[in-house]
DNA sequence: TGCGAATATTAAGTGAAACTTAAGAGGTAC
DNA sequence: GTACCTCTTAAGTTTCACTTAATATTCGCA
């Protein structure tokens, strides 16, 4: 479920990005017209939060292509409070709904569930090596068909693996994958993390190589 | 194209009468529930503008009524705009859109074309997952035959488990699910809502993920 | 072959997260 | 008004993931 965000209010932007990213949505952040046309996808952009002022152009013109085109997309709006024309115009051409600024993050949120229930589209994304699947939407990890449920750090660890697999990952790159440059991890943990998934993944899924890292073959 | 408006300030009635006229709807006026499913009629009535503050009763009745009869009828709640758990209910139990008063004329009409271009309405369906069966309309939940009567929070939330089965909610979503913008919750509200709902639901049914969220298994 | 460093293995302890229970506020129906 | 239902809070308890630390093992290199 891919959203993209176009609004060229930095600082507005960088919230929203995060907040929405808590909700589970894949954000793309457009700042400008022609980086939202290029950013749009038509297969994989679900939903649109279009912000009218921009600087290079009039939001509602990218409104209008995706509704000429009958992509399946939903459109909500953000305006300013007092331009009710352009909310008007915003509707008739077909947006799902609008939001006038300032809002509450949890209206957009409330409102874009709204509209996203409309189209339903499911699509959770895996990841598959070998005879590892692994899937982030229900959290689980598949080996031949036995589902593993692995502990957060754990699945970090591994989804850190197999995002990179043939690739080595040294100790320390693992480390900032799986901590808020916030703490020192003043001991072993991640000796220890690797020790459990290797107890529970097919003998030799990790392979280590002295003084350097660690990697999953890639076969 | 029948329009129901069922609206008990009888000045602000006769404004958007004339204006509804004006727009090209013919509309039927109700200042009471009484009148209005007396006047609503599935076959020609193609949308209602709801008020909820009613003299003799709660209007959300009539749209549940409409919705359980699955009536091709689109339904916009006008709602005062402190009352944010009318919204939301509306919301869940199937209208189409609702409008905060104060409002512009203008905005309602709008939203009546969004809605009304919708054509087909989206009935609120039922949902089955295993041996749970959940009737939105009705607002029951059967399993194993057996109908269980859940209170309106926990309804919703396995309603929320159930239209993302397979899929880890986190407790964050799930508070959005169920409160909006409206509460901030200082609590564990959450956790004793699951908790009630794991006694009265088969075992298992809910998992819990520490430190991301909860789960409904999928087969 | 033997030594030191890097990694593996265990087991215990800690703290945070989730569970459980119960009390009380607010609402509704009778 | 009273009784009931629902929801939120809060406090006490339990559970479990994660870190830590202590010990064992392996590996690379002389």
């Amino acid at each position: 479920m891919r959203l993209l965000l176009v609004e060229d209010d930095t600082l507005l932007a960088q919230g929203l990005v995060r907040s929405l990213q808590k909700e589970g949505y894949s954000v793309d952040h457009a700042a400008t017209l022609a980086q939202a046309e290029h950013l749009l996808s038509p297969e994989n952009t679900e939903l649109v939060v279009l912000d009218l002022g921009l600087p290079d152009g009039d939001g509602m013109s990218l409104l209008r292509k995706i509704r000429r085109k009958k992509w399946p997309i939903g459109v909500i709006i953000l305006t300013a409070r007092d331009r009710v024309e352009d909310k008007i115009e915003g509707l008739d051409l077909g947006a799902d709904d609008y939001l006038p600024k300032p809002f509450e993050p949890k209206e957009l949120f409330a409102r874009l569930r709204v509209v996203s229930r409309r189209g339903k589209l499911v699509t959770s994304s895996a990841l598959a090596v070998g005879d590892i699947e692994m899937d982030m939407a229900s959290h689980t990890v598949e080996v031949n068909g036995e589902s593993l449920n692995l502990p957060r750090k754990e699945f970090m660890l591994l989804k850190a693996l197999m995002e990179n697999v043939g690739r080595v990952l040294s100790k320390e790159q693992l480390e900032n994958k799986l901590y808020q440059w916030g703490e020192e991890l003043g001991s072993n943990a991640i000796e220890v993390h690797i020790h459990h998934l290797r107890k529970k993944l097919p003998e030799n899924t990790i392979k280590t190589l002295r003084g350097i890292g660690y990697v999953m073959g890639k076969k």
